[in-house]
DNA sequence: CATGAATGGAACGGAACCGAAACGGTTTTG
DNA sequence: CAAAACCGTTTCGGTTCCGTTCCATTCATG
């Protein structure tokens, strides 16, 4: 099963939320940064940076810098991967999921509030 | 009625649409910039700099800068107020109503990839 | 009119981000 | 082993965005 949504609605939805996202005090990510935050909560590990660098279709240091800035923030953590010293696995955190789960929050209060 | 949506849902909606974006060619607005947008776009006119600025709670000059980014792209235009000089009224264009549209049209297509 | 309030914009310095290239550390290859 | 390939990071120069402050114009008020 799918859900539907109509243009206006998603529209709507879209707004609502993005007006949270503004007018809150919350560490405003780009959007680079909060896809890459959501691929990692959401796609099954091991992350690495080269593959989120693929799946968003970014350079790498565009990952790196937004580890930097989520790292900063201790939504993400940093481990060398022990098999292959090479690679850099992405894990999650406690303060990261929290904020990933208030933000989908966000979005079901908000598509609630959605008249059809 | 109302849309239900659960958390995981919400979540991979916000993730596939925002990798789209990411990934696409399209101008990449910032959040702010994209709030601006869909509020001219979906709250009924008129609106003004200084209307903007409160609805989102920003500054001023936030707004002006986003008009200056935004109508550089064509997506919105100013004109004066003739009843009242001071204001400047921000109106829709037809390249913004098409971007607004498309956009609508990603979430609702990833909407209806959603399985329950 | 003259004064003050209101509106949108400009100016300034600082911070964040970007793309491209180059760099150390690690592993694989020949 | 030496050389090549791979991975993540750093560096560089440039662009954009930000917050704050200040300013020009226009309207309301006495």
């Amino acid at each position: 099963m799918s859900i539907h949504l109509r243009p206006s609605q998603a529209l709507r939805l879209w707004q609502q939320v993005s007006l949270i996202e503004v007018r809150g005090k919350a560490p405003d990510l780009t959007e680079r940064q909060l896809a890459i935050l959501l691929t990692i909560y959401l796609d099954p590990p091991p992350h690495t940076v080269r593959g989120l660098a693929e799946k968003l279709d970014v350079s790498k240091p565009v990952i790196t810098r937004a580890l930097d800035t989520m790292g900063a923030l201790k939504f993400v953590s940093r481990h060398r991967d022990t098999a292959d010293r090479r690679n850099v696995l992405i894990k999650r955190t406690v303060e990261g999921a929290l904020f990933v789960e208030r933000f989908g929050d966000v979005v079901v209060a908000k598509a609630a509030e959605l008249s059809l």
